[in-house]
DNA sequence: AGCACGCCGACT
DNA sequence: GTCGGCGTGCTC
């Protein structure tokens, strides 16, 4: 079996003989595992070979029926340990939503056999067994009940004393939903008993009135059905009705008292629209992925911003089904909003699951378990969606594909949700579709090189214009002095002009708070993070300095820490900035800002969207979020406040982040009309990456950076690794970092390693970072056996140099 | 990961 | 004296 534990190996158990016939590959079971009593893990095989080496515990308990996970998902999860060096305890623990496992608690009781007046008991020790005379507690309650933080020296000398007992208590996390419904007793449904039970109830008027009330809701004779699924206790109450009248009906049989147990997703519409309406490109676009998808695996949709591709997938989607095969439709977190959920809503209704990571644990055990019982045949889902049990999968729609987020950063697997998914596919032997109107180069690479398919896209949806983009050189607006606050002319004059055709105006700035940092004026002292190495950002709002990467915050200092100088000036701009100074150049406009700081709250982004899109706002200022899936139509101007701070990230990435970043936002704008703008602010007009930009020249962009990655070794022509040698001390750190390079020089071949360095951010929540990098080429015999020999000498260098001051971290593909 | 064991510093 | 810190080792 597997348990959700970073640990190596498997584990084997013995089955007791009253267990043998319940238990089943796939199977939640309860086992022991060292000093912990009960721990939850997933059955992966059983086998007769009783293990030499060890002596086995046998399992306590199969915690399903039906079993958890098929054989698609083994299959998927062990390729994913391998590729991503990891345990398959941690790939465990990604995949199964954590409302499957159970919690265990030790509770305490009171011995039934104890005599009080037998022993002598402390002033603390009489006030437990007091409380546990009409209760159970748990370590906490009673660390709360005695107010002192070590209680098991206490509990020792109890259990010693025979006073309590301990007692192990599982719960499974998940609970189903019930609710308590009545409905009339089948002996009244005739209209005969009915007018008789009716007179009877004469004398009797309250519970008439309940009855009445009833009859009102459910009409019982008419519709004779609809009885059976009754009507929520709680109706009764909230229309003000005497419960105890209700009562007495139940007691006397008239009523009958039920429990039903729903779903807690909301229920939606039934399907309305059954064909979507393509319009001439996208029909050809559908038809020609088709064909593709007959001789290739994978097929990249690559149509520019507002170009329709949702509809496509909406038809392809409804192809599979109809076939009787799953879909799955992956987005990137921010863009699995309610208006794309709403969408989709319309055509698969309460045939397609959803699966958030803002959702509660309960709702995705429903989601998994809905799969399981067939109720849905499409899940549209974030990055852990390739989790799922799906059992006949036939088409998997990778949106958004380019998207960094589909990386998992920290808790391994760090698994890319694109790739991952591939891999799925290849599994079920599905069909995959991947759409940008940016494709990364490693996918486009591949569409190139003919292993995948590739559709173009190049008009918007109706032949809508894409937006016309110009740059903003701040470094002449600077020397001319039309720059005010950050604000180029050319971008303030576009925003003034199109607020007065009453359209809507967009800015974008990928940083949030006020400012990224404070600077003393006398002596350059900049506040930084305690536990980073990183400048505090400063909140205006919640007049705070933050650390965005820890969360640390202090107090805004009245005068500098080194020099107690008062002149603390403010350096860049986050986007509480933009929008507070832009009030003040247009004093008229309504201007609102979405970014993390603003949508913290649950409802906070809805509102946002729907007063953006009923044009009670003018001007949207916003990070990242404002890039992806945001359908405007009264749009007509993009600006992008700060083209260059990306441009520069020590990252071999960073240059088609910008591109896709840029084309992304610059998609926002006049999706309708075809009169939108883009202007973008920039100290290097020259840079090459923004003639490509503005020609929306694509295929310039990417023929000039493959080259750059061939030229300098990078994906897709090799695939990289990055390692980390966290370490609270940084000679430690550094030390490590050098034996483990040298070790890898050693075993897999010096110029295959880059480093080792001193991370871009040095510390980071108090941990030294230095990194190094492997890069193995493209297609080498033997790429397992030397990833397997990396994971080892990294696992010794951990357990010989590091223990629990740091960790070293493996991330496949780096992104 | 979590839990126990074991070995050293600063409190009643 | 012992309470509690964390380094170390193990888990079928
Ligand atoms: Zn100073
Ligand atoms: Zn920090």
């Amino acid at each position: 079996m597997v348990l959700p534990l970073p640990l190596p190996q498997l584990f084997t158990y013995k089955i007791p003989d009253q267990l043998v016939d319940t238990v089943s590959a796939g199977c939640r079971i309860i086992v022991p595992f060292g000093q912990r009593k009960f721990v939850t893990g997933v059955v992966r095989s059983i086998h007769q070979h009783a293990p030499a080496s060890y002596q086995t515990k046998e399992l306590i308990d199969v915690l399903d029926v039906t079993p958890t996970m098929n054989a698609y998902q083994f299959k998927f999860m062990d390729w994913m340990a391998e590729y991503y060096l990891c345990a398959p305890g941690e790939v465990l623990q990604a995949a199964l939503p954590s409302g499957f496992k159970l919690s265990s608690e030790s509770m305490i009781q009171l011995n039934p056999l104890f005599q009080e007046a037998s022993v002598d008991l402390t002033e603390k020790e009489r006030r437990i067994i007091q409380e546990l005379r009409s209760n159970t507690l748990s370590y906490k309650d009673i660390s709360k009940l005695i107010d002192q933080s070590s209680v098991q020296p206490i509990i020792k000398l109890l259990i010693q004393k025979q006073a309590i007992l301990l007692f192990e208590e599982v719960k499974e996390k998940y609970s189903p939903k019930i609710i308590s419904k009545i409905r009339l007793a089948d002996q009244y449904t005739t209209p005969h008993a009915l007018a008789n039970l009716m007179q009877e109830l004469d004398k009797k008027p309250r519970q008439q009135e309940v009855l009445m009330r009833y009859l009102q809701e459910v009409p019982v004779i008419q519709t004779p059905g609809a009885n059976i699924p009754g009507i929520e206790k709680t109706f009764f109450t909230a229309s003000g009705l005497s419960t105890s009248s209700l009562q007495t009906l139940i007691k006397n049989k008239v009523f009958e008292a039920f429990e039903e147990v729903i779903s807690r997703l909301s229920y939606r519409a039934d399907e309305k629209k059954s064909v979507v309406e393509l319009s001439e490109q996208q029909e050809a676009a559908k038809e020609s992925i088709l064909l593709q998808l007959d001789t290739k695996d994978s097929v990249l949709l690559h149509g520019v911003t507002g170009s329709g591709k949702t509809e496509i997938y909406i038809d392809l989607i409804k192809r599979s089904i109809d076939n009787g095969s799953q879909a799955l439709l992956l987005l990137p977190e921010i863009a699995l909003t309610t208006q794309i959920v709403q969408r989709l809503e319309e055509y698969f209704g309460d045939r397609m699951g959803v699966y958030h990571s803002k959702f509660s644990d309960n709702e995705r055990v429903e989601v998994w378990r809905g799969l399981q019982e067939g109720r849905y045949d499409f899940i549209v889902g974030v990055r852990s969606s390739v989790f799922l049990p799906f059992t006949h999968l036939g088409l998997i729609i990778i949106d958004e594909e380019h998207e960094a987020s589909y990386k998992q950063q920290d808790p391994a697997p760090r698994y890319n949700g694109r790739d991952a998914a591939l891999m799925l596919a290849r599994i079920h032997n599905a069909k995959t579709v991947l759409g940008s109107a940016t494709p990364s180069i490693e996918s486009r690479d591949a569409a190139l090189k003919n292993r995948w398919g590739y559709v173009p896209l190049l008009n918007r949806y109706g032949n809508v214009s894409l937006p016309e983009i110009r740059l903003a050189d701040m470094r002449v607006e600077r020397k001319n002095k039309t720059v005010q606050q950050g604000f180029s002319l050319t971008l303030l004059s576009a925003i003034r002009e199109t607020i007065a055709n009453k359209k809507q105006v967009i800015i974008f700035q990928n940083r949030r708070g006020y400012a990224p940092m404070l600077e003393c004026e006398d002596c350059g002292n900049i506040p930084m993070c305690t536990s980073c190495s990183v400048s505090l950002t400063y909140h205006q709002f919640s007049h705070e300095l933050r650390c965005h990467y820890c969360g640390f915050t202090r107090k805004v200092p009245q005068k500098c820490d080194s020099c107690s100088s008062h002149r603390l000036k403010t350096v860049g701009s986050g986007t509480e900035r933009i929008e507070d100074e832009l009030q003040i150049l247009l004093p008229e406009a309504r201007i609102r800002r979405m970014d993390l700081d603003t949508t913290r709250k649950k409802n906070s982004f809805a509102e946002l969207i729907t007063a953006f899109s009923q044009h009670e706002i003018d001007i949207l200022i916003g990070t990242q979020m404002v890039t992806k899936g945001l359908d405007f139509a009264n749009v007509e101007l993009v600006g992008v406040y700060d083209a260059d701070r990306m441009l520069y990230f020590p990252d071999f990435r960073a240059i088609e982040r910008t591109y896709q970043m840029i084309v992304q936002v610059s998609g926002r704008a006049g999706r309708k009309s075809g009169e939108g703008k883009v202007i973008i602010q920039t100290a290097q007009p020259e840079h090459p990456v923004f003639a490509f930009i503005k020609n929306n020249d694509y295929d310039g962009f990417f023929t000039r950076e493959l080259y750059e990655r061939e030229m300098y070794h990078y994906p897709p022509f090799t695939r990289v690794t990055h390692i980390s040698v966290l370490h609270l001390d940084k000679k430690e750190a550094l030390k490590t970092a050098h034996g483990l390079t040298a070790k890898l020089k050693d075993a897999i071949g010096s110029k295959r390693i880059l480093g080792p360095q001193v991370a871009s951010i040095e510390k980071l929540r108090n941990y030294y970072h230095i990194e190094l990098f492997i890069k193995l080429e493209k297609d080498i015999k033997g790429l397992q056996s030397i990833k397997n020999k990396i994971a080892s000498i990294v696992q010794n260098e951990h357990t010989l140099h590091i223990g629990s001051k740091g960790r070293i971290i493996i991330d496949t593909d780096q992104n």
